[in-house]
Formats: C-alpha cells, sequence, structure tokens
RNA sequence: GGCCCUGUAGCUCAGUGGAUAGAGCAGAAGUUUCCUAAACUUUUGGUCGGACGUUCGACUCGUCUCAGGGUCACCA
C-alpha cells in the first residue's frame, strides 16, 4: 500500500462515517485532486448524494464537514460549493514519506512481487536494413515498459524476433548479387547494416526501371527454402552485417533483449498446429488444397493459414511462435509491440488461437503504437526518406556536444563526451515516450528535438543541479521527526512533498495502463515543482539549521526519485552537466 | 465500401464524466555580485472538428457527420 493511500485510508472512514450520520449509505466515496494545489490535496465531491439524500450538494458537504471529528491528518477542510476540499497535514505526511524515500533509496516505489510473469515482445527488425526513427520509438517504449513492469512487481522476459527471412531479405541479396561486386562494408567504410540497407535502396530503385527483378526475388526465395548451398552463404553473410550493425545500434541506445528470436528457426512452426485444427474442424481446406480459417464469427474476415502447396504464411509461424513461447515461458501475459498497421494481424491471430483452444489466448495484448511522421509525410524505406537511428543520435550527439562547449561546467574533455551521449539519447527517448501510445508522432528534425522545457535534458538538468547540491554541502540531512513535525512547510515546500507523494501513483498507473507517457509527465511536474522550490528557497544557506535540514530532506528525496522515475525511461540521470 | 485509430492554443502535445480546459515551443516583458539561467517569474493566445442526444453535469459517453491516417494479400 502506498504512503498516500495509507492517509487516504485513514481520513476516508472518516468520511464515510459523517456521511452515515446523514443516513449516506457509503463504503467507498470517489475524490479526486483539486484542479490547483491552492484547492486542496484531495476533493470529494457530493454531487452523487444530492438524489438520496434530497438535499443540495453544497449544504450537504457543509453537513459532512461538520460531522467529521478532529483527525490529526487533516490540516483544513475547506467547503467549494458542492467539494469537500481536504489538506493534509504536511508534517506528517512528510515525516512518513521522506523516512519512506531515504529508507529505500532506489527501491522507493518497487511494488511487491505480483507472481505474474509478463512476455515482452518488442523491436523486431527485419535484416535488411539498418534502424530507424520508428524502431526508436518502439525500443523505447518496450524497454521503457519493461522496467515499469519489472518496477511493479512483474517478472518479464523480452523478446526480439529478428525477421532474417523473406522475400525482403532477398530483395537486398539480388541487388548485391548485381551490383555488389562481393564487396564488404570493410572496403566501404560503412557500418555493416547499412551497406545491406543501401541494397535493399538499390533494389527498390532497380525495381522501377526492370520490373522483371522481383521475380529473381522470388527465385532466390525458393532456392533459400530449398537449402541451396550459395544461397544460404550470402545470406548468412549479409544477416551477420546487418545484424551486427542493428546490435550496435541497439548498444547505442542502451536496449537489452533476454531472448533472440530468429524467424528462420521459427518460420516452420505451426504448421502442424494447423493441420490439428483442420483435423478438428476449426478450419477448413478449398478445393485448391489450400487450409483457411473463417473468422466471419468474430466480426473479422476468412482468413489462410497454409497456402495451396503447402507453405505457411506470416500468421502461421505467428501462431507456432505464440504457442511455443506459451510452453516455453508458461506466461500470465503477453504483450506484442508492434505498429498500429498491424492491429488486424493480431486481432485475427488472438480470434485462431482462442478458436484452437488456448485458453491463454486472452493474455495476449497487441500493445500498438502510432507511426512516426515527418513534415513530408510518411517515412518509407524504400523511397529513403527515412530518419535513421544511428545518423540521428549522431546529429543528437552533436547538438549535445555544442551546448555542452558553450554551457558545460568543469567537465573533462572524457566527461564531455560522455555527457553529450547520455544527453542526447535522453532528449530523444524522452520525446518519444512523451507522447500517448496510440498517437502518432510528427517527427520534425529542426524543432523536436530541444534541450529546453519539457525534455529529458531538462530532468537531467535537475538531476545535476542536485547532485551538485550535495557535492557542496557537507551533510545530506538527517531524518528528525522533532524536526519536521516542527517545520513550519511553506507553499514550495508543501508543494514539493506532494508532489513527491504522487510517484508510487505514477508508477502503478504507468503499469496498469502499460503508459511510459505517465512516468514522462509526473516526473516532469517533480521538476518543475522542485525547481521552484530551488529556485526561491536557499537550502544551504537557508535562515537557520532546522530549515536547512528540512530542505536538504526534500532535495535528497526529489533526487531519489527523479533517479528511480528516469530509470524506468531507460534514461541516465547526471552528475554534471 | 467495411472495420479501426486520430481531430484540444500559431506549432507539438497532455487532460477520458465533474470546480475557471493545461504544458512545452514560438511571441511579449522581467529575474543572475545568490546552492548549475539547459533555470525561474509574468503575459498574449482555445466556439476542445461539427450537429444532435444521454446526464444534475460532457473535451471525456452514444448516434450521425466532416477531415486526416491505418487496414481489409496464398507480403511481412
Amino acid at each position: 500500500m502506498t504512503i498516500k493511500a495509507k492517509f487516504i485510508d485513514k481520513i476516508l472512514n472518516d468520511i464515510i462515517l459523517s456521511l452515515k450520520k446523514l443516513g449516506a449509505d457509503e463504503t467507498s466515496p470517489v475524490y479526486e485532486i483539486p484542479p490547483s494545489k491552492e484547492m486542496g490535496d484531495i476533493a470529494f465531491p457530493m454531487f452523487k448524494y444530492a438524489k438520496t439524500l434530497k438535499q443540495n450538494p453544497a449544504l450537504i458537504a457543509e453537513k459532512v464537514k461538520e460531522g467529521l471529528k478532529g483527525n490529526e491528518l487533516m490540516d483544513k477542510i475547506e467547503i467549494k460549493g458542492p467539494y469537500l476540499n481536504i489538506f493534509f497535514n504536511k508534517n506528517l505526511i512528510a515525516y512518513d514519506l521522506l523516512k519512506d524515500i531515504l529508507d529505500k533509496k532506489d527501491d522507493f516505489g518497487r511494488q511487491p512481487d505480483k507472481k505474474i510473469k509478463v512476455a515482452i515482445e518488442f523491436s523486431s527488425p527485419n535484416t535488411n536494413k539498418p534502424l530507424h526513427l520508428g524502431h526508436c520509438r518502439n525500443n523505447a517504449l518496450g524497454d521503457s515498459i519493461a522496467k515499469i513492469l519489472i518496477f511493479n512487481g512483474y517478472e518479464t522476459v523480452k523478446i526480439n524476433l529478428i525477421n532474417d527471412r523473406g522475400i525482403h531479405i532477398c530483395k537486398s541479396m539480388i541487388a548485391y548479387k548485381k551490383f555488389g561486386n562481393n564487396t564488404t562494408p570493410e572496403k566501404e567504410g560503412k557500418k555493416s547494416d547499412h551497406l545491406v540497407g543501401d541494397f535493399y535502396v538499390k533494389y527498390a530503385q532497380e525495381e522501377k526501371n526492370n520490373p522483371e527483378i522481383e521475380k529473381e526475388a522470388l527465385e532466390l526465395l525458393n532456392l533459400w527454402e530449398q537449402n541451396d548451398r550459395e544461397t544460404h552463404e550470402l545470406w548468412v553473410k549479409m544477416n551477420k552485417w546487418a545484424l551486427d550493425g542493428i546490435k550496435e545500434t541497439y548498444k547505442r541506445m542502451g536496449i537489452e533483449f533476454d531472448q533472440l528470436e530468429y524467424e528462420s528457426d521459427n518460420y516452420l512452426l505451426g504448421k502442424d498446429l494447423i493441420n490439428e485444427g483442420l483435423n478438428k474442424n476449426i478450419f477448413y481446406k478449398e478445393e485448391d488444397g489450400s487450409i483457411w480459417v473463417n473468422n466471419e464469427d468474430a466480426g473479422l474476415d476468412k482468413k489462410v493459414l497454409l497456402r495451396s502447396d503447402g507453405t505457411s504464411v506470416y500468421i502461421t509461424q505467428d501462431i507456432g511462435t505464440a504457442a511455443k513461447r506459451h510452453d516455453k515461458y508458461n506466461f500470465n501475459r503477453m504483450i506484442y509491440i508492434v505498429g498500429s498497421e498491424q492491429i488486424y494481424h493480431f486481432k485475427t491471430l488472438f480470434t485462431i488461437l482462442k478458436k484452437m483452444g488456448f485458453d491463454w489466448a486472452d493474455k495476449c495484448i497487441h500493445l500498438s503504437y502510432g507511426m512516426v511522421n515527418l513534415p513530408s509525410g510518411k517515412m518509407k524505406s524504400r523511397e529513403g526518406t527515412v530518419v535513421d537511428a544511428d545518423n540521428l543520435m549522431d546529429l543528437l550527439y552533436d547538438m549535445s556536444m555544442e551546448v555542452l562547449n558553450e554551457k558545460g561546467r568543469d567537465l573533462t574533455e572524457q566527461e564531455k563526451k560522455e555527457t553529450a551521449v547520455k544527453i542526447s539519447l535522453s532528449a530523444l527517448k524522452y520525446y518519444l515516450l512523451n507522447f500517448s501510445t496510440v498517437k502518432d508522432v510528427m517527427f520534425i528534425p529542426e524543432k523536436s528535438i530541444s534541450f529546453d522545457g519539457n525534455t529529458g535534458p531538462y530532468l537531467q538538468y535537475t538531476t545535476a543541479r542536485l547532485n551538485s547540491l550535495f557535492n557542496k554541502s557537507e551533510d545530506a540531512g538527517v531524518l528528525n521527526n522533532q524536526s519536521v513535525f516542527n517545520h513550519k512547510f511553506n507553499e514550495d515546500e508543501a508543494n514539493l512533498v506532494i508532489s513527491l507523494l504522487e510517484f508510487e501513483d505514477a508508477v502503478i498507473k504507468a503499469g496498469e495502463t502499460l503508459s511510459p507517457l505517465e512516468i514522462c509527465s509526473y516526473l516532469y511536474d517533480l521538476a518543475r515543482t522542485f525547481n521552484k522550490f530551488y529556485h526561491d528557497n536557499p537550502v544551504i544557506r537557508a535562515e537557520t539549521k532546522e530549515i536547512k535540514n528540512i530542505r536538504l530532506l526534500l532535495s535528497k528525496a526529489s533526487l531519489i526519485i527523479l533517479m528511480n522515475g528516469l530509470k524506468l525511461l531507460g534514461i541516465d540521470d547526471l552528475k554534471k552537466m
């Protein structure tokens, strides 16, 4: 139970008692956070009792207030029309809260072990081109959601399904065979995945003039499926280039996985299950021998599961892969983090799994996210209108370095480089996470990534100021109940206490809604509240020793929570900036 | 055409039944002999795409409608 929930619980009892005196049978009154902090810390709207009590809600609020006996947790009770607004006793909250934060440190906010296992599939790149901005969003989301779930007490398995076979791979291979002259990344001085991507673009260009080339790609795919030696050697070579480069990008972004699955290992999975389903009459066979499922009862269409030649389609291996994963991990939930263009596909997949009698089908979720668009429109890898992940990180690094050279304090060259890396990544990740997942992201290169305002670097800046503060202060504050209880919290301090109190709720809500945005919004609010406090209230040079102590404690708690929150976003805090 | 998603300030976005709809950027005006000015303060700017309905109460729910996007492959 969170600190806040404990407090509210104790207040709730009094409200319930008071309501009962008036004749309202209430066991769990609704409450909300008032729109502004001047109105109080928690509010009870009285609208719903107007009907049963046949009284004006404002009057009911008055009466409920009268019926409340003194409770030390409540500092002040105000009636604003139909609302009963309560101000918490900041001293009591602050003591419990600060004690908990300082005791638990990086575990503050962590929820108890839920004994629930969640498999998360994300990233899932194709090995025919480098990662682009869309993958960055996927990676940032998957990484952050996994961290949020772990912090919420779930056990997670992060899975990356590498799409290393299929016609798209053969297209890069054909272009290499035709125009590659046996070149290598070393010869070209190119990052290996970029070289593979160049051939994919080359193929697309060639296809415009010479549509016949597609036949060659298909032939190559056939050769690959027949285990043709030469084809496999090329495939292995180019896949390694692509994957090595992609792995480098993951490393640079700080993205890690527990399991790598390869489509080339999985693509034959599912066939047996389809035939099994055919025997059970869940599926049916067309005259040409192809096997179908009719999902019209679920509001979907018919869908082919095995081609007339007996080969499998995309969804066939997804069925097999899902079943294999369930056998292997025995997950309680599986989350697919895949773009919104595949919403229909996953609806179909889950419907089929359910028809096949897998009771765990209901535990699979497609967490779809919107596309990343450019002002010029949609990103298209074939047309070369993509924002490449490596190039983008380079650009952001250079921008960070420029600002650091201008403003950075007291940093060695080495520290500057490390700091620029951290700043550039925080700008990118925070930008991509600070959107509702369902929404498309509009990416305007010159404008989107800034280091001012509601950004990752702003949060890092706040941690750098805090770290600097503790470097300059000989002690970090001692939690002494007398000093906390006797302290008269001013507005900035009180706001900070309330903001600190909200962290646990933000963590829980982010976990329930699979939404890193929840953490972003919370951290930004906390950082703003802290910066305002820090701007207007001297800490080291506070008027008295007691006040200094309280403010150091509040600052320490702020730093701990900022660090914990940033970790959930996959962002590093900074000691200096 | 069917289904799904989105439409909130000049721009980019929060806000999903409640109190005057919030941020950032951009624009205007301020704050550094002071713990990091990548900060802080003040300020300009909105018929929440439109219409009707449900409700004591709607940006939030329902129906219709307009606009943009996605999807409806024996591609992945």
